[in-house]
DNA sequence: TTTGCGAGCAAATCTGGAATGACTTCCAG
């Protein structure tokens, strides 16, 4: 079944952006954006629950239960549909822009009729803006940045939502009879951080079934095409999604074939071709007899070119097939390698989950460490104080003794400051188990500064990890302007660690900054930046991108034991 | 609209920088 809080979440939080739009009640605005960030953080589906169960979920009251009771069951809401009535969907998409918020994008549609991004760009080459009041020539080069921010995504999807689409189809096709085998390939199998369009394969003898099945699934909106080998479709959140059926025979070369990339197919078959052979989408065949030499499995075809199996993660052409040659690719890092997270949040400063609970899911996957990372008081709006942060420290003692296997960490997310200082002075940063630190805001400071910041934060022999270190947000905001180099140096001179920051928004580092920071000798923490138990396993993501930064588990300081992490965390700390 | 304290009503995360244009809007988490 799909699961209905994402829906739900987005739901009331596209009322509340249409409240702010239209100026109403602001706190009835916020009351809406807690339920939704609440919703989407809740572990159990809501599509499961009445009006009594709904209301155990923290912000959500009588009246917000019963809109999403009208919702569950009529699949909309009627005091959502009249406010929609009043606004265009096109208006309350000016807010995406960054730079333009609830009131200018209101005036843009009283004053200019403006009701879509098409139709402000349009009035920004007529230079209509300049007139408007609290509108400027600054105003309008900022709109126009955020425009191309929006535009670069250029239809591409996250991977996280990608995976999710994915996992419902092939949950969905593996039910049909005659489904020998069934996955994605493309693109989301390398973990990219955005996808294009979505490919699932199947292997079974006879396509019909499977062609008719996915043409009528649910969310399906809309069939592009229908064939006997491929069918695509268009979902109702407008994702394209193919779907191709092979023969169980030629289920290797499929998959090898539709995973690409499309650089590292070419440099394959090259090889093919120097053993005069030939590598199709059907199997590795002999140039002048024809005679299907591999076919069955993807081992079985890298092996008849003489090369052993390459993760998905590393087909990018980027020298994989040549060290695939010399026997020397990476034993690349697995989920199964992570024994625990660095960089989690709770109810005590912006996570919408407890500390038991938090905790509970953590040893629920296994983990033999976890680190709770709470804000730190320079983050104003987080509340944070001595008391309440020692208060925790008891309260995670205490917890600690509950489980067998999982040994529980009191760290903070420190915010570093324009100049490079961090939360706190020395002596109570020593009483934490482990310090991240991360730039919270002023991303357009000079290169110079920001450089020198970043550096001075690596230097604080408290920090251990420098969190989200670009801080870019995928297709809304760019990564700040730092000599990364120089902060790479600074990471391994003094023992810093860079985060890959696994939740699907950010996967910051890169996969390129990665084999950037890695050729300085950098050691990595792969962390969700949990702010609910179901930001826990966006671990997948940060392993697909340390994979692709052709890391190792000797790279990844929170997949070593517990002994050797804490080596790492005291080293330089003298307390 | 929700929550908490107390049984209906008050309060609800901050704070500073930047841009614009003279006080307001937007942004970061």
């Amino acid at each position: 079944m799909v699961r209905s809080n994402a829906e739900v979440a987005a739901l009331l939080q596209e009322y509340a952006d249409l409240l702010a739009i239209t100026g109403g009640d602001a706190f009835k605005a916020r009351a809406y954006e807690k339920a939704a960030r609440a919703i989407d953080g809740f572990p159990t589906d809501v599509a499961g629950l009445d009006t009594k169960g709904l209301q155990e979920i923290p912000n959500v009251g009588k009246s917000i239960a019963e809109k999403i009771v009208e919702f569950l069951h009529t699949g909309q809401v009627s005091i959502v549909e009249e406010a929609r009535a009043e606004i265009p969907a096109g208006v309350r998409e000016l807010i995406t822009i960054p730079g333009l918020g609830p009131r200018k994008a209101l005036i843009l549609h009283q004053e200019l009729g403006i009701s879509s991004v098409a139709e402000l760009l349009d009035a920004l080459d007529d230079e209509r803006l300049r007139d408007l009041k609290g509108f400027g020539e600054k105003t309008e080069a900022n709109i126009r940045h955020g425009i191309a921010l929006l535009q670069q995504a250029g239809g591409r999807i996250l991977l996280g939502a990608a995976m999710e689409a994915a996992e419902q189809v092939i949950a969905a096709l593996s039910e049909v009879t005659g489904c020998r085998r069934c996955t994605y390939a493309g693109s989301l199998r390398r973990m990219r951080e955005t996808i294009g369009d979505i490919d699932i394969l199947v292997a079974a003898e006879h396509s019909a079934p499977f062609m008719e099945a996915f043409a009528a699934l649910p969310n399906t909106a809309e069939v592009i095409v229908q064939g006997e080998k491929k069918t695509s479709i268009r979902t109702t959140k407008g994702l394209q999604v193919d779907l191709r059926v092979l023969p169980p025979a030629a289920w290797g070369a499929g998959l090898l074939y539709f995973t690409g990339s499309k650089a590292h197919n070419i440099r394959i078959r090259e090889l093919a071709v120097r053993h005069k052979l030939k590598l199709s989408e059907y199997g590795l065949f002999h140039t002048e007899t024809g005679r299907n030499l591999a076919s069955r499995t993807e081992e079985s075809v890298y092996a008849r070119l003489g090369l052993p199996w390459i993760p998905p993660t590393l087909r990018e052409d980027r020298g994989e097939v040549a060290a695939a040659l010399r026997n020397a690719l990476p034993e690349l890092v697995t989920e199964a390698d992570i024994r625990g997270d660095l960089h989690t949040h709770t109810d005590l400063t912006d996570g919408v989950a407890s500390l038991a609970d938090m905790v509970d899911a953590a040893a629920a996957r296994g983990y033999t460490y976890y680190a709770v990372t709470d804000h730190a008081p320079d983050m104003a709006m987080q509340q944070m104080t001595d008391a309440k942060m020692l208060a925790q420290r008891e309260q995670l003692r205490q917890l600690n003794g509950k489980y067998r296997k999982l040994h529980l960490l009191h760290g903070t997310e420190l915010n570093i400051g324009p100049d490079g200082e961090v939360d706190w002075p020395a002596e109570f940063l020593a009483g934490f188990d482990l310090c991240v630190a991360s730039v919270h805001s002023h991303f357009n400071q000079s290169r110079d500064q920001l450089t020198k910041r970043l550096v001075r934060a690596c230097e604080n022999p408290h920090v251990k990890i420098i969190g989200h270190p670009t801080t870019r947000l995928i297709g809304k905001r760019p990564g700040i302007d730092a000599d990364f180099d120089a902060v790479f140096a600074a990471c391994a001179r003094t023992g810093t660690a860079l985060e890959i920051n696994a939740h699907p928004e950010r996967l910051d580092l890169n996969d390129e900054d990665i084999l950037r920071a890695k050729r300085h000798g950098v050691k990595f923490a792969v962390n969700t930046d949990a702010h609910a138990t179901t930001h826990l396993p966006y671990m997948r993501y940060g392993v697909g991108t340390a994979q692709r930064g052709w890391l190792t588990k000797d790279d990844v300081i929170n997949a070593w034991p517990l002994p050797r992490l804490r080596r790492f965390l005291a080293q330089g700390r003298s307390a």
